[in-house]
DNA sequence: ATTATAAATTATAAATGCAAAATTCAATGC
DNA sequence: GCATTGAATTTTGCATTTATAATTTATAAT
């Protein structure tokens, strides 16, 4: 998720032909700044967003960065307290659930209508992926699985032809993904998730919607359980590539 | 969807037990009353918002509303043009066709859950809606009917359980809801929506939840149909309470 | 008369200023 | 020694101001 400007809710494309040139706003590029720092974890959950200190390093002034934080409070990243500043959203157990239950949801949704949708080369496309993946899982690569891994999953959306539901995808993803980097996947549950991967691409290249869209939903249901179940478990010291949840 | 402030996503129900007092912000204040402007099509689709004139009106200066601008942005209701201002989304057909798509996917997924979650309370109230509904339709009262309807629907969003659901759902129905209003449904289509609805509601109480989910799918998929096929007929014109399409 | 250009006007983007609220911290009382 | 109260400091919310971009209007040239 990105620029608000022009045509809200679309985000980062901006390609649009006859587009206006389009410098992008300041506080455009500060929401977006901003919302990598915190889908990263550069600013840890529950911590506190220091807004002075944010507009010294940024060199600008408090009122293209509040309004950043108004549009990232909407979108969930932030919490807002009245005449008390600005928080980085602590993620609950409760709401990783629900926030997983969804995403399982509008993958399947995804993967039906990519079923129907998607061109021959898109599964090309799909299929490469795949491969790669499986490499970097018998490589033994967990960075590399991880990134292709959340490709495969930005892609299947993508495949689905409506731009709706990518943007919301796209800000779910945003939410969960600080936890699912901190997630511990153990080498059963890696192999497992590979498999379960595998079996999603065989239902697409059969065109099978129906079971392509419940192979996915399975799938995302229980990388949600895995990531609840490692949640809490020393998060913030965990070394980013080493431990990924898929 | 409405307040920022505190705990971004989650929206209206402030009262949490121990929840500070939180007076809301004016930005905050604002934010949602803009935002019935726009979904109650005070302000017309492709309207440019007038800045200066809102801020009079409701007694403010530029900061807090410019900040609620961008918030409205985001969820898609305004297009923000750098150095050009504000205007009201013009939906297209294919954005609303897409539109529909994914709320018939959401209440899929909320009908599958709620069959399994819901109390016994929770589907007496959804059969005193229905109930009240099918009275709404014999009677001819189609502004009653279609509050109902909508009531209806995001009853079963909400007996899902689920509140990051429930927050997508209300922002995707506050999107086509102008629409809806203006849509023409004819006495054959509204026969048959009332008889989905029946359906929906006997699938619910069987707590069976693919059915339910299958049913409530179709459902909102033709919804989707009958409102993108009146779209653009002196869409702006039309009395509110007498067509609407559900 | 029509188009092109430039000046004037208007509107937006961002910075700054000010008042009010919250937090901090020290002093006082128990 | 600990809790409580109140002043000092910090931070936030909102208004105002300044600067810059876009639009309109007027003028001039072809």
């Amino acid at each position: 998720m990105t620029s608000v400007e022009k045509s809200g809710g679309k985000r980062r494309p901006r390609a649009k032909s006859a587009a206006p040139i389009a410098r992008r706003s300041l506080h455009d590029e500060v929401t977006e700044r901003l919302r990598d720092l915190v889908v990263e974890g550069d600013l840890a959950a529950g911590q506190r967003v220091p807004e002075a200190e944010l507009c010294k390093t940024l060199g600008i002034s408090r009122t293209p960065l509040r309004e950043a934080l108004k549009v990232l409070a909407s979108e969930g990243l932030l919490e807002l307290h009245p005449n008390r500043g600005a928080w980085v959203t602590r993620i609950t157990p409760q709401e990783l659930d629900e926030l997983f239950e969804v995403i399982s949801g509008v993958e399947r949704m995804a993967a039906e209508l990519a079923a129907k949708r998607m061109s021959a080369k898109d599964l090309q496309g799909l299929r490469d992926l795949q491969e790669r993946m499986e490499r970097a899982f018998h490589a033994g690569l967990r960075h590399e699985y991880f990134r292709l891994n959340q490709r495969v999953h930005t892609s299947v959306v993508a495949m689905a032809g409506n731009a709706v539901l990518s943007a919301i995808h796209e800000g779910l993803m945003a939410r969960v993904r600080r936890a699912r980097y901190h997630a511990i996947l153990s080498p059963e549950r890696w192999q497992e998730s590979v498999n379960e991967h595998a079996a999603v691409q065989a239902a697409l290249e059969a065109r099978d919607a129906t079971r392509a869209g419940a192979l996915i939903l399975r799938h995302v249901r229980k990388t949600g359980e895995v990531v609840r179940n490692t949640l809490g478990e020393d998060a913030e010291a965990t070394d980013k590539g080493a431990i990924v949840a898929s």
